[in-house]
DNA sequence: GGAAATAATAAACAGTGTTTATTAAATTTG
DNA sequence: CAAATTTAATAAACACTGTTTATTATTTCC
């Protein structure tokens, strides 16, 4: 059946040609002004087209999300080789603010954005399994930092919450603009500093 | 002048109106789920008369988030009665947490939505007062913490803005439903736990 | 080559934020 | 008081949006 394997391929190949559009605009111009017709436009195809591989939009944001998950995934895979826990945990800190600052409209398809999560919902979907890998991550970590000794007294989960609550909180603010005006400061400065508040905590507790 | 005052009671009074319209939409259907001429339908006027009181959208937006920063800022004045710095600490961490669990779709507004900061952009406003002063509040307590003798080797306004970061982290995973499927537990349990944590920090940094 | 299946699209639908030209009402002036 | 002028409200339009449906090409199969 060389015909239907070719005719699969090509399916995938305009989907994915469809994703890098996509994306390439979010990236331009940013997700909220980019419509369905910019992206059939950009493939030099009608919009309907759009959604013969896609459900709606929220599917292309969701796809979108999910490749955002695989490259963090790798960079946090990456860290997994530092053998002590707490160094790991500052790596995969930095690692994951770095992703952040770095790919911010990623980062919001990911984290901060409604759509994606909406299309879950619409698929009946309970589990966000992207998010949850990557939370293990984290929590991987933690646990076997309290296995060697340290944070004592602290509740391994509500711990993780606590330190994906810090980074995310900080790269959200950023992300939605909610720092200017904080300070008269270089952005760049308080992120250093609060980064470093950061990684002093984690040495404290 | 007597008639001139009526009338700016009088624009004063529909400009409330629209406003409360908007806002009770907000709760009621979210924020991406009201348009100006739901708006409009609800207080039985045409949706251009909107535009003879307002901007735009935005500023419909930036004025409600604006009577979120009101209804926060008088919930943490109260908070600066108590005059133990890290008890104060304390206070005003719950106190924030709580405001945005309870108000979700204003906190969306003040913390999260891009519309708001859009329209400061729009007006050259290069200052954000609002969160300017809300920060203020947690960044004086703060320094009087390390002032006592507390935090030590912490810089006041790098940690300032880490604490901050760390609650606005938890509620905006929280309200963007990205706690879904990170934990099998009630996501009340999965918060206190991780308030609890937050605090536990606070008490051995 | 002709029938069936597939792929792509034009056009329409219902909605959005916003602007403009027009009408109705209230106020000021002669 | 009546006429002129200012103010307030709106209907209708514009240029978009996401999405669906009916139609037209194209390709595959027999």
């Amino acid at each position: 059946m060389g015909i239907t394997e070719r005719k699969v391929k090509e399916k995938q190949e305009l989907k994915a040609l469809i994703l890098a559009a996509a994306r390439s605009l979010f990236l331009e111009r940013g997700i909220g002004e980019t419509s369905i017709r910019n992206i059939a436009e950009r493939i030099e195809y009608s919009p309907a087209t759009i959604y013969l591989y896609f459900k709606d939009k929220d599917e292309i944001l969701h796809e979108l999300h999910s490749q955002g998950f695989r490259e963090l995934g790798s960079r946090l895979s990456v860290m997994m080789a530092v053998s002590d826990p707490v160094a790991r945990l500052k790596a995969l800190g930095r690692v994951y603010v770095d992703f952040a600052r770095q790919n911010s409209e990623m980062y919001d398809l990911m984290f901060i954005a409604r759509a994606p999560m909406q299309f879950l919902e619409k698929m009946e979907e309970e589990k966000w399994d992207e998010g949850r890998v990557a939370f293990e991550f984290l929590s991987a970590t933690v646990a076997e930092c309290i296995a060697a000794g340290r944070f004592a007294g602290h509740d391994p989960f509500s711990l993780s919450f606590m330190i994906w609550s810090c980074v995310h909180g900080m790269v959200a603010l950023e992300i939605r603009d909610r720092c200017k005006g904080i300070t008269c400061e270089n952005p760049e400065t308080v992120f250093r500093g609060a980064f470093e508040s950061f990684i002093k905590v984690l040495e404290e507790i």
